[in-house]
DNA sequence: ATCTATGCAAAGACTTTGCATATCC
DNA sequence: GGATATGCAAAGTCTTTGCATAGAT
């Protein structure tokens, strides 16, 4: 599947694909549209949208249907934590707080660096890059925590 | 807690640190230390030790003890798992195979990439790096899927 | 003898799925 | 009207904990 770019239309795309264009399915849309470079849980998603009757099933299995479609991409926190964001078009990377699970795009990626003869013969598939820390707000705060 | 290194026997330093040494906790230890560079799973290793009728419960509560302890470090892998190495003394990253789950060490640290304005206002606490690949065997085996 | 670690079993937390009905095109 | 998506509920999977007993020093 080829990912969002910045400019194509999310809900124009799923319905492309012969996706309906439910109640349920526009206000997740809306959130990640207006929170670009910003990453959320499903549990976070499900919270903002609960007083409207949604259920986290439907949550879950929509993020996982644009995940599939590319208009999402997935992220892994530092403790077992799936996240989603819009897919922005540009491969990028994260700095995620740990305190309040904030996100911020970086544009370095580390596979620049691998030489030839790192790879010992493995064929690329993939990677994570993902840097874990406290962001200004709640250092701000004096927020001290061991990382989990 | 400061990490193992190299020459440090994990045996001795659980009993400096008022551990007991029971059957379990060595045999757990054996495999880790005839493995070195290699991650394993909980339930990989509970899977090698069940015979000796080990509880994975065991395994489990002895590999959080040695992380805790500084003596395994936490590695975690493409699709939401955990997997543990013993502490090598240096620094590094892991290629790991989506087919067979063998890792490898390497060095590069994409930290060093990072530039002061990428932070952000962040203060880095820790972060994760990991290729996901086919390693050399499963390719000879002629290995492909979509990775998870 | 004392205190820790283990086995066993159960509880939690989160992810995933089945199915009848409501919703969209 | 036909097919997909949702709500509701339950099943799965993996992680984590409680407690009585066995085991280490």
């Amino acid at each position: 599947v080829t990912a969002l770019t910045e400019n194509e239309n999310p809900e124009k795309l799923l319905k492309s694909r012969g996706y309906k264009l439910t109640g349920p399915r526009k206000m997740l849309l809306n959130i990640l549209e207006t929170n670009r470079g910003r990453c959320f849980t499903a549990q976070d998603l499900y919270e903002q949208l609960k007083e409207t009757g949604i259920e986290f099933s439907t949550v879950y299995r929509n993020l996982e249907l644009l995940a599939d479609e590319g208009i999402v991409s997935v992220i892994r926190g530092n403790k077992d934590t799936r996240s989603y964001e819009l897919c922005s078009g540009h491969h990028h990377h994260h700095l995620v707080c740990v305190n309040c699970g904030a996100t911020r795009c970086i544009d370095s990626c580390p596979m620049s660096l691998i030489t030839e003869h790192e790879w010992q013969g493995f064929t690329p598939i993939g990677h994570q890059f993902e840097i874990i820390g406290i962001c200004p707000d709640c250092a701000k705060n004096s927020y001290t925590e061991k990382p989990g």
